[in-house]
DNA sequence: TGAAAGTATGTCGCATTTGACATACAATAG
DNA sequence: CTATTGTATGTCAAATGCGACATACTTTCA
């Protein structure tokens, strides 16, 4: 719910898998926020592997250069829904998504 | 892009794992609409296993029961957002999330 | 050093998604 | 049959997310 707060998480330096409840954040809502924080870097990752830079990007999405710098930075105002579809036209299947989701996979 | 096609394809009796390029639609869009079939399908799944009612899984969340019965529906006015939350809702671990959206897991 | 390429951050108007409400339909029990 | 409980569907105002733009910061390489 508090903007600020996941503002504050997701600000220099969280390694993935430590957002966790250390403010007042309900298990819903710090896995949430690790969801996106894994899937976001893994964006990053991958774009990098494909040489791409984020204008690229942008454009095979039809989106913006800024928006792909938010979503790669988690940023609030980025949906579950843009980062996974950005991930998928970067090619990543289903089964990818899982191996991200849960690395034990 | 064209949300009839969405509803068309989402209404009546797809299979999981069947939605796919029989309409013009790009593979990003047919991998975005099975996840979220898939995603739904396992919501009202799990909803159940819990014995709860979309009107008790609806104040879980704090939501409403049409906006539940729109998500398990796979309604295309419902992101993807919306449906992990559900999921998060109820328990569901990353680990479950992996394992649904790709079994094989 | 400094120009160029890449990325980050803030803002805005427009579009989509939201919870809520009304109401219809479905299934079950009494 | 007919209440009751559960689900589906349509609509709407308000909230949220979006692409785009401007602009600043960072990195790279001559």
């Amino acid at each position: 719910m508090d903007k600020e707060k996941r503002q504050k998480l997701e600000e220099n330096g969280w390694a993935v898998g430590s957002v966790d409840e250390f403010l007042e954040l309900t298990p819903e809502e710090s896995a949430y926020i690790e969801l996106k924080l894994t899937l976001a870097t893994n964006l990053r990752q991958r774009r990098r592997e494909q040489h791409l830079t984020q204008v690229e990007l942008a454009n095979l999405m039809h989106s913006s250069q800024s928006r792909v710098a938010k979503i790669e930075a988690g940023d609030p105002s980025v949906s579950l829904d843009l980062l996974v579809r950005s991930l998928l036209t970067l090619g990543v299947t289903q089964s990818d998504l899982a191996h991200m989701i849960s690395p034990a996979v």
